[in-house]
DNA sequence: TTGTATGCGTTATCAT
DNA sequence: ATGATAACGCATACAA
């Protein structure tokens, strides 16, 4: 009887297994290894094992192509970011990746730069690559959009609030974050805050300003226009913001960054101003990036689990997929005091 | 005669153009649709242009599954990076995206985390995924392994010298890199210059050093084991390195990093312990991450244009799928000098 | 519960 | 140069 031969020097180079030899092997038809796999259909627990059995004798992985070409499931879950290099999201994409791998899905990470053309371009690839799912980070497509794409397929929405058949949305609270950050230099004894938005046009910018002008009225502090400058969500946009600042001459304790990537700007242009951080000067943040307890001084900012978004995003995409209702989650922001900041001086 | 009714109302809902239907409204056989969209075999002129009007009639896109099961393109990429957010690699992975989706490629990105079985794993799925080719980031695996793929696959390999058919391989000069931020201190004085390397089982690591004690050696500078420190690559452990560089009591008036994540975490372990950089202490880096520009002060160090690299290796790839040889290319690094660097106080 | 037959959209192998 | 036809590997409607 012939042995099996898996050495190079075989005349029957070992052929990638089929789901037809698997149901070969077996004894059954291919219909009901594919049920196996499925889960479609209740099938006899011998068959079953005789199956599971040779699936993994043979090593047997279906073809995600020939899958999708059969209307099956891909295998593969679209992800729609800003810049596939994001300092923020950075994290968030590990999270999906990281469950994603464990239900044997993919992602497939894809960027719109903020740019709605761009980002609905990006959508339709996505589903012409018949991704089972997708997810959205921000972005500035319109909600209609999404809610159409939520017509064929599962959509989770990062940094939203959108309701839906087939959507599932994950909003940020920019709002609470940035009155935390508020009340915690009011609470130093600071009462002049300088204020570093992102783009106006932006969601999350104009949320984190609401978040700090209400904490302020809260406090029964005036609101000045005049200690607002908008930056761009980047180091350079909080640099030059904080310098157009400094040179209107307005007087402050203290400054809110809308985000971290900013802060880092800010705490460049103040020490080439001569300001010290936190001596003369206090700083606070938004995101808690990685890097930002390795600042000097480590920077007090507003912590978003962003990996935990990221898991969770991919979660909800994966119960969908399971036609489960993901169960509504918030996500906190919980202040990080490091160094940044410090007593008002009086 | 009937009008083309794109209308939701419509009876015959507009149903997704398939390569048969270019084939019938242009007149021609399948095959010569196939063979127009592959250029696989010469077509006369006016049935190639009732063709692509046929196309763009329709708004033909080709399926990607239907091509990979039928033998074809998938025209996608496998990346093997090993990690998703890597500050460092990021920048690359965005050139390789800019340019594959200019080419209607789409990267598929996967992490291994610097585990060699995690690597091979990645690698095989991305095999399964029938990628046309794929782009690996430094890692672990073998360069055989390497090899092996690319017996199936053209292969882009980063961060290393591999030669080979279907191998095409980008080196990083960690070498000459290191040895530039040496010879910049020791142009500004310094003669006991510490140093904190990544991990020695790390092919960067070992050759960032070796750079570092060659530069010494050709300086007639004495090499001091004492003065260098094993780090991580990371904040954290660049943090820590110092400070058990700090405690051994040597004096040194500089340190080089052996990347600007470990930089970071050695300027704040030298301000922790009363340190000024650079008036008591010069500090270099090694990469230029694009926030390097922005610490404080801004960090000296040793720039490779990663994006470029991604470019390149992505460029790179897409020839080899055309059965062009691509052009060898070297990488140089240059010297970033910021304010992270001064003379030495004699 | 299980098997058979058909189709998914494309490329490749033959013809012509 | 062009066309018919057979795969590719799987899921599903239908039959049993």
């Amino acid at each position: 009887m012939p042995t099996l031969d898996q050495s190079p020097k075989s005349l029957t180079p070992p052929k990638k297994p089929t789901l037809g030899m698997v149901a070969e092997l077996a004894g059954v038809s291919p219909s009901t290894v594919s049920r196996i796999l499925n889960g479609t259909a209740k099938v006899s627990p011998n068959k079953m094992a005789a199956v599971s059995e040779a699936i993994d004798m043979l090593q047997f992985r279906p073809d995600p192509a020939a899958r999708s070409l059969a209307g099956g499931r891909t295998m593969s879950v679209g992800v729609l970011t800003q810049f596939i290099d994001s300092p923020y999201y950075g994290e968030a994409l590990r999270g999906m990746e990281d469950v994603l791998r464990q239900h044997q899905y993919v992602p497939l990470f894809t960027s719109g730069h903020w740019n709605e053309v761009e980002e609905r371009e990006r959508l339709t690839l996505l589903q012409e690559r018949k991704v089972d799912g997708i997810i959205v980070l921000t972005g500035r497509v319109s909600d209609q959009t999404l809610l159409d794409i939520a017509q064929d397929l599962p959509i989770v929405v990062i940094g939203r609030k959108l309701q839906g058949p087939q959507v599932f949305s994950i909003d940020i609270d920019n709002f609470e974050g940035s009155r935390m950050a508020t009340r915690h230099l009011i609470s130093l004894g600071h009462r002049s805050i300088g204020y570093v938005s992102g783009p106006m046009d932006h969601k999350d910018a104009i949320e984190r300003l609401e978040g700090y002008k209400r904490e302020l009225q809260e406090k029964q502090l005036p609101f000045d226009p005049a200690l607002v400058v908008e930056g761009d969500f980047q180091e350079s946009g909080g640099f030059r913001a904080m310098n157009r600042l400094l040179q209107s001459g307005k007087i402050f304790s203290a400054v809110i960054a809308a985000n971290d990537q900013m802060a880092y700007g800010i705490r460049l242009a103040l020490s080439n101003a001569g300001f010290r951080v936190p001596d003369d000067i206090s700083l606070v943040g938004f995101d808690d990036l990685p890097h930002s307890a390795f600042t000097v001084p480590p920077l007090t900012t507003v912590k978003q689990s962003v990996y935990e978004i990221g898991v969770l995003a991919a979660n909800a995409i994966l119960q969908m997929l399971n036609k489960e209702a993901p169960a509504p989650v918030s996500i906190s922001a919980k202040l990080v005091a490091r160094e940044s900041t410090r007593v008002a001086r009086v």
